[in-house]
DNA sequence: CACTAACCGGGGGAATCTCTCCGGTTAGTG
DNA sequence: CACTAACCGGAGAGATTCCCCCGGTTAGTG
């Protein structure tokens, strides 16, 4: 993976162009249809053959972090900024729906935080950045009285992936319904008439092995001969 | 589809045999893989080949209603049974609470109940009963007050599948650890500290879109959505 | 115990997807 | 404008899965 050393060879004109068009068309597919994609359709939208793709990335995780490494770092900044919101429960209501809206808008992304995809950098990067934000906004929310005591930042991540992953079907039918759901959650976590909490939250670790099994969904085919 | 039964044909002794190991193995491999194990794996491990699996069974959708019918008739009875309590809140409680059981210890449960296989006609059935069971139990409870009033049972439907969808992954690490994720969903059910939902509740019909959708991760054959 | 309709499993075609090989083409340079 | 290293796309190998065809086998009957 050592290729450290890009600058020095730069591409040629049409290979630097073929690799945009392939990057451009990727993040239209995955938008579409997820970052499990077949890699022929993007090499075809894209206008080269499935080989210009793989010379140029060395496979799907190469591929997406090219994709989407400017927009996650985008949300980066956004959970940096949302920690320093005074009033803390306002800073994660905010960072939930800005977070639930993009998973809205586009499966890609959908896919890329609410399940355990690896081997892409920038979303190792995200996922730490997230964690963080969720645990300082909810213990000070805690603290302030507008949270209860007994919810973790895991059980938050759980929940939005979740219920992330729940959101683009019904976004093709009621595009903001999502935003009903949120609310659910949110007074969930609220303390007034909160009863404790059976079972111990989910580990770090946990938390990983589960968002790595909600990507490991395949689809159930049911009606064949149609 | 008219799957006319001919019981005027008995089957062979052998044939009658085979089919109960495809069953049988049927189960094993859907529970622990969920609904959409391939077939091959199926009848190679009932010890028999592809072609009698498929003689059988027309296909997935009826191997399905043979291996869940009798499981999904038990669940029926007990959603009819559960409408009956006199605390409409303890039975939702109750209810939601043996569902989510039945989610976390069979994954082809789980698929059946999570997303929108078409085809099998228990299923159906289970599908109008649960809404039923949910939409009762609800309107329960909200007039004894133990329920928010501006939540639908469509909402409860679509929250469940989502919630339970990734069930299987908590599962893993932490068997029990769904019992917390249905107590915290409960705790936004009720009417303690609620705040009003924004956008409009699901349809049924865009329900069973989202749920489709929840079943269907790569995309549909060539060219246009089916 | 012989007969035959029903039954059986393996093998293979078709579709889909990942990734590579190879002969032809082109960008950039002297 | 000629040269060549880099680049290109199509074709195809290999894997997976659904589904059916075909020649051999067996259960049940006279």
């Amino acid at each position: 993976m050592g290729s450290r050393v890009e600058k020095e060879t730069p591409l040629r004109r049409d290979a630097r162009r073929n690799r945009e068009m392939l990057i451009a068309a990727a993040r239209e597919i995955y938008s579409d249809q997820g970052v499990d994609a077949p890699l022929d359709d993007i090499a075809r939208r894209a206008g080269v053959g499935s080989a210009t793709l793989y010379r140029r990335f060395a496979g799907r995780a190469e591929l997406i972090e090219a994709v989407f490494g400017d927009s996650l770092r985008d949300i980066l900044r956004a959970a940096e900024e949302a920690r320093s919101a005074p009033d803390a429960w306002a800073g994660l209501t905010a960072y939930l729906e800005r977070i639930f809206g993009l998973l809205a808008a586009d499966r890609g992304t959908n896919d890329l935080m609410t399940t355990g995809i690896q081997g892409v950098p920038s979303l190792d990067a995200l996922r730490a950045e997230n964690h963080k934000t969720l645990d300082v906004l909810l213990r000070r929310a805690q603290q302030q009285g507008a949270a209860r005591p007994d919810v973790t930042a895991e059980d938050l991540q759980f929940l939005l992936a979740a219920l992330g992953r729940a959101v683009p079907g019904s976004t093709v039918a009621a595009p903001l319904a999502w935003r009903r759901y949120l609310a659910l959650l949110l007074d969930g976590l609220r303390p007034e008439g909160s009863h404790p909490l059976p079972a111990p939250s989910l580990t770090s670790d946990q938390l990983g092995a589960a968002m790595l099994q909600l990507g490991k969904v395949r689809r159930p085919r049911t009606g064949r001969a149609d």
